[in-house]
DNA sequence: AATGAATGAGACTTCATTCAT
DNA sequence: TATGAATGAAGTCTCATTCAT
């Protein structure tokens, strides 16, 4: 994540990165496929030909953006879930983490899961494949906590990180600044349904 | 829903049915934007014309999609919050209930909660409208389990309600069929989940 | 070959077969990589979607040059091979013909002998393959010439071949109508070298 | 033809040298405008400002080639017209070399004779000019032999002229190195063919 | 002598939609 | 009720060339 995560643009980012975060908060508003080439471009202020020369395809914009998010996402994780901490302390840390870090990049979340299936069929597979890995460290760490004994063993670990992750991955859909809810607020409430719910 | 909810396409089906089956499955498999009038046209036996006789547009064909999923929710999900029982016992049966219908209804929803946002400003607002709607009457219901004392009320009963929607709609995203779980019994995880999160 | 074979293109033609025509000319003035699909379509009178509806791509209308000139060529030949007299007068025959009907058709062998290297790998194939049954079927003619002990036996058949029809596809590239000598005189004077070459 | 004239290019070769040598094989491969800048720099090794030093333009790439081929194929048929022997001798010499150079350039001719047309309006009647000169001192010698009395007169000399350059300018056309005869055999069959065709 | 970022024009192609039949 | 030829606008991408360094 080289671009600012959120607001103005600054013009003074390398050219590649002016893309990424131009292209991001673009189809983050309109849409991958409603919006044009032309269009990122003419906001970035350079020509076509200039994103040509970084960047092989309009497809390959939208993997970069998915590459960074998905990079940015597993070392944060991986450094708290290798952390100190009761398996509950470094699941809790995690899940606020994650949350935290998807309001920040709140554009790069919402052109994620929204927009993978447009991929093509090799690119898909990359990057499911490191969503793999990233949700098996998570899965992880809730069978710790099962082992533990505090967390229930009914449910089966992986469905427990689908159905975090499910969530996590909308909150794009309904969330908008300004609200009544600062961020940190929504995360903490989501994290403790998830943990109250996963406690016996 | 007219048209068989998932599986193989009658070709019995009257045909603006047996189209929007058509779209559904394709819309869910490629995209809204990636998905040609000509390749539905195709794929449905028929010509653009026929097509362009039902359908105003391809927008029509995702509004309707929208707008028959959204008839179906509500009616249902209004027969159970208005029945017999006690505010979580309703909650839990609507929470099973829509859940099964997800399942029932891959396609429609993963098309749903995908490319509302491909559709014009006047359509968007009017299916949001209709949303809300759905959503304000489920959180009356967690809002009653509050007032009985079943529910926790550190957590904002709205806030409850994007958690528990956010990963239904999600489901279309990891789910395939034939894995080791049925779909009954990811439905029953799920709402032990939330409603565990949820109680005191 | 359902367009006219020289001169004005009708614009009562079918649509596809105006296309046809119109790129033939254009391909063999200024080449197949320098002519636009809209320069075609405007020498057409019709819009570019008109010419995708018919043609899949502009190398289409290139291969469908080809195919429909191989065609012509192949029945001609086989006709006259096929026919009564002595192998020396059905080589005669057959080498005046496909000169009379290389004069005729000069844009389409100008075309097909200039830019077959430009089709995808597939069709080079396939258009190879066609060329090499009627190839075959002439070194077939001398072949027998030469068991009938008509035709010298020092140099091989398929190479006889090959320099005759060297020097007949290279036509186009130095013929220009109106010159001194008719284009029936040029045939016999060809047919007369080589069958003096060849002839004991 | 300052590059080696076929197989390896020498990466010891001056820059200019080597930038012909790789786009005559790559143009003669895949067509002029098939081949672009950019790849002919990268398979040279240099960058397009290295070529762009030495080439005025992509044009100019393909000129230098023609020239080059021109020159050499001038000098050498002046040294045998203009040397000793009956016309005849020394027709059959110069139809001998010219086929020999044709193999061993083999991708320059291939260029030459499928691009013309490409080349701008000027160069191209350059081009033609020198042509010219030569296809008319190769004429001149026929000549010599009809009024010497070993060719018959029934041809015009220019008419088997254009008869013999035509096939010699198609051996790109069907040659494939590796055949069952060697080009030197092809080239006396050829020269056999065409010295038999003319003579009484 | 050489780099490589950037341009700008133009290429091929796709596609939702219309309309005469 | 349905066809399918034709449109027109827009889309993605390529590429020869330039220029500051």
């Amino acid at each position: 994540m080289a671009q600012a995560p959120a607001g103005r643009i600054p013009g003074t980012l390398p050219l590649p990165d002016r893309l990424l975060a131009v292209a991001t908060r673009m189809f983050a508003e309109k849409g991958f496929e409603s919006t044009s080439v032309q269009e990122i471009v003419n906001a970035a202020g350079v020509t076509k030909g200039a994103m040509y020369h970084y960047f092989g395809s309009k497809d390959d914009l939208l993997y970069e953006i998915y590459h960074r998010l998905l990079g940015l996402q597993t070392s944060r994780l991986e450094q708290i879930a290798d952390g100190p901490g009761t398996a509950a302390e470094r699941l809790r840390a995690a899940a606020v983490d994650v949350l935290n870090t998807s309001f920040l990049y709140l554009d790069d979340f919402t052109v994620f899961f929204r927009s993978t299936h447009l991929l093509s069929r090799d690119r898909r597979e990359a990057v499911r494949a490191e969503r793999r890995r990233y949700h098996e460290r998570f899965r992880a760490l809730v069978e710790e906590g099962q082992r533990e004994g505090t967390f229930r063993t009914e449910t089966p670990a992986d469905i427990a990180v689908h159905f975090f992750f499910g969530t996590v991955h909308q909150i794009g859909a309904w969330y908008r600044p300004g609200g009544r809810l600062k961020t940190a607020a929504i995360s903490e409430h989501y994290v403790d349904l998830f943990l109250h719910g996963l406690e016996n």
